[in-house]
DNA sequence: TTGTATGCGTTATCAC
DNA sequence: GTGATAACGCATACAA
């Protein structure tokens, strides 16, 4: 492979000089510009990361960290969309990413713990991270780490640190609004539990919403289960059609599928006897019956947001800035006839 | 950051020894090494990858490439846990991992061109690779940069490379054989384009399947299209029905959605009018009604073996073991009556 | 069993 | 505008 140095002895000038070309580090003569750019471009020249990370002491990767929920599965598809995002828009900037997943579930895999080492070792220049409230001691030490991080799909307040994610209150809101202005009075809730970023968020919306609408908060028609599995959306749906409970909002598309499972299987006509609204617009959601009308949430933008605040706060240490991604509704026809 | 000076100093030994107990590479007295390790301990110290890299040309980073549907959009589940696989696996043993994904289609994002860049700066010491016929030189680029690699997800036999993937011959082969079992005798077939690996091995063993049962290979039973989408699940069904189809073996289970979809808003009953069969098990087929029969692969697994595979490959360039995975059929109830 | 010294390919600090 | 040259932190050939 050849370095810089045998650049510089084709060109006649200094590893110096060549340097600063590459990096546009100082004032070169225009003859010596276009000499080493021909010869780089002759010979195929590739900086050398390794010895560049090693003066530098920056490596050009950024780490993502996401949760999954236990050892030996993959996380999410909505966190792979955002991953995506958040990789090519990297990828456009000279950057590397590596991933690094946790579970959710407390004591399970040390494995992160490794990850975190590697971090440590000035390896990555920033990370984005998912945080999770039943996995504090990680964020805690992200924060600790010193490494520039930003925060995804979750909106923090108290500490000074830029972050993107959807307006999930507002979503509810909007979802209720919908179901109301479809005819339903008695909309009840299924989500996941409060205490989870999303969850508490989306039930907050739900709250709102019901006020907006004049409604009255009946936890009888409310179900909270920090289960993101189909039964659980089912078991919740039992429970609320036990309380007359005309409409459903479910915070997860995974729990909807499970919602109008069990609809189906009693024979309660969707929308006409319970109106349905999902959460996250999955792709095979095309398959319910009927088809679910549901909160799109935009994963790549959220990725590709992410990214470009986290190289703007390596750039500038106090930049805060926060990014609430809107959602959007997409009408089908499990919701009803409202407009 | 502590270095491995640093080290040394405090030991009083030199920076050879206190790398060389850090390598495992010579022999070190006892008293020496549990200076040094207590040493280590003390300040935490990490060893240095940039300079490690720098010095011994190698990164302990693995690359993984897979195909995604299209830019902007996530790969599939299914890769994804092979990623899941790999990647825990790698971490144990000290490497990291970074992803790069190519488009299916030709032409379309110049992306993955600036990944192999990477690749070809002595960056990864192998590649775990998803070749696609259609992208055939990324591939040719993968072959010729000399970088180790194990290929996933396809038998090859052409090239004398480890591989992994799953029996899709035998899969198919098993499907029809439940259909057959069922009662059915016109067993039609929808799947991808056969000149996708996949798809060609999984059409093999339907017609192998129905070979082995006595029954003749009909065409106008057989849809092949290369779109993974529900839509074309459905208008494949449409199509076998008119010529009365009794059995659908699907060898995806996007497509199987479309499938069962086409076929609940015709009202044929599955499965007694019509038994299907899909193929990935994806989590979310639990909602099908009826459950849907599919095959089931080993994702997980197969990025583990992938790994592990890769690992030797480094080791002694002449290994080029192939790994067959085994896949299991999960009855549930669209298949009918077959044990 | 241990130590000394060199170089991996860059960037950056001087001096010119 | 340019050129020597010293680090960056480690692994290793060579000496002892």
């Amino acid at each position: 492979m050849a370095g810089i140095r045998e650049i510089a002895e084709m060109t006649g000038l200094s590893v110096a000089t060549v340097s600063h070309v590459i990096n546009n580090t100082r004032q070169v003569s225009k003859r010596s510009r276009e000499l080493v750019e021909k010869a780089i471009e002759e010979t195929g020249y590739k900086p050398n990361r390794a010895a560049r990370m090693l003066r530098t002491q920056q490596s050009k990767t950024m780490a993502m960290i996401i949760p999954r929920v236990r050892p030996g599965m993959s996380t999410n598809v909505f966190f792979m969309d955002v991953l995506s995002g958040a990789k090519d828009y990297l990828q456009t900037k000279g950057y590397n990413m590596i991933v690094s997943t946790y579970t959710e579930e407390e004591g399970e895999g040390t494995d992160e713990l490794r990850d975190l080492e590697v971090l440590k070792q000035q390896w990555v220049d920033g990370i984005l991270i998912v945080p999770n409230k039943k996995k504090q001691t990680l964020f805690a030490d992200v924060m600790e780490s010193g490494i520039p991080f930003v925060v995804i799909d979750r909106l923090v307040t108290d500490i000074p640190s830029p972050c993107v994610c959807s307006d999930n209150v507002s979503a509810a809101h909007k979802a209720v609004k919908l179901l109301y202005d479809s005819g339903k009075r008695r909309i009840g809730y299924i989500g996941g539990s409060p205490d989870s970023f999303t969850g508490h968020d989306r039930y907050q919306g739900y709250c709102d919403g019901l006020a907006a609408c004049g409604l009255m908060l009946d936890e009888t028609i409310v179900s909270l289960s920090q289960k993101h599995t189909v039964r659980s959306g089912s078991e919740g749906a039992e429970q609320l059609l036990e309380h007359q409970a005309d409409a459903i909002f479910v915070a997860n598309d995974v729990k909807a599928v499970g919602v109008l499972k069990a609809l189906n299987q009693r024979g309660v006509k969707v929308p006409e006897d319970v109106g349905v609204i999902g959460f996250d617009d999955y792709e095979w959601m095309e398959i319910s019956s009927p088809p679910l009308t549901t909160i799109r949430q935009s994963p790549y933008l959220m990725g590709q947001e992410g990214a470009r605040l986290l190289l703007r706060r390596i750039e500038d240490p106090n930049c805060t800035e926060r990014i609430v991604l809107e959602t959007e509704i997409v009408r089908r026809r499990s919701h009803g006839k409202g407009e």
